[in-house]
DNA sequence: ATCTTTGCAAACGGTTTGCATACAG
DNA sequence: CTGTATGCAAACCGTTTGCAAAGAT
């Protein structure tokens, strides 16, 4: 847990080794982030933080995970949803998400980290990242109801 | 060709298939967007279509997307852009995007297709469909310029 | 003849931005 | 002190929606 570490002098060092300047709200805000297992979008941490500061403001949050997707602390996801949903950039893993419920599930695949890529990838230019998004109904909208997907 | 024909007939049989009422302008869209090999935005699929059809308006093109996407014809694709992204649904296939540029290109991975699933996966719910997304920067754009990602 | 679809224009909602103040370095 | 970050409010822009006219069945 080390590296990943949600002290205070931790994220402070991680900020300052960016060039960022350290403020009370960026450490709150990469700090939620972190402890979410729940990929929320900006609102969501929005609410969550409003309790513990008061003053901090929406455009702020937005703000300030501009900011951090800028500097690779925190990947933007893509999603089907209208509002955008925020992920610190931890291990790599890969993406299930509910079409009803549209919660999102993390899970390892050791088995595709093998698997090379075909050739025309490889050919296609600089590669980055290999990102699986799986979709579905979870069993808890499965059992919930019974509407056509 | 003949089962993705774009043909108006078949076009047409498609439609009635899905009790959708055939008009000009669905025929059009969908038939731009079958054509099409960059995934185009509503936008693009626009203004490619105003020149044949004078009176459409973006509106429809909106629509009849959101139609065909109820309908199972058109896929809205997950991107980090602020525009949607379109694409037919065809063959299974998975995408390479460009994080420079934005383009979008289609491959084929016979491999990881036969690759199981992890089994918490299995046991999450009723998978509907896997997809991969390839992150990076296309050779066009490491040839064009030498700015950092 | 009936009911869906279209075009227009206006609303919507998530996100971004300009500006003055607050605060980190 | 200097310059970045914040809060506020207003703008932005892709997308959606209400309504009357046009068109498909």
């Amino acid at each position: 847990m080390t590296p990943l570490s949600n002290s205070i002098d931790h994220l402070t060092q991680t900020f300052r080794e960016s060039g960022l300047r350290v403020t009370h709200q960026r450490l709150e805000i990469y700090r939620e982030l972190m402890e979410a297992r729940d990929h929320p979008t900006a609102e969501q941490l929005y609410r969550r933080l409003r309790g513990r500061i008061p003053t901090l403001s929406l455009d702020t949050v937005y703000r300030t995970l501009t900011t951090l997707v800028t500097h690779g602390m925190v990947k933007r996801l893509e999603t089907v949803e209208s509002q955008a949903r925020f992920d610190t950039t931890r291990q790599r893993h890969h993406h299930i998400i509910c079409k009803r419920c549209n919660e999102i599930m993390d899970f390892h695949w050791p088995l595709l980290d093998e698997t090379p890529l075909p050739g025309e990838v490889d050919s296609w230019g600089r590669l980055d990242g290999v990102n699986v998004v799986v979709y579905g109904v979870c069993a808890r909208c499965l059992a919930g109801d019974a509407q056509p997907t």
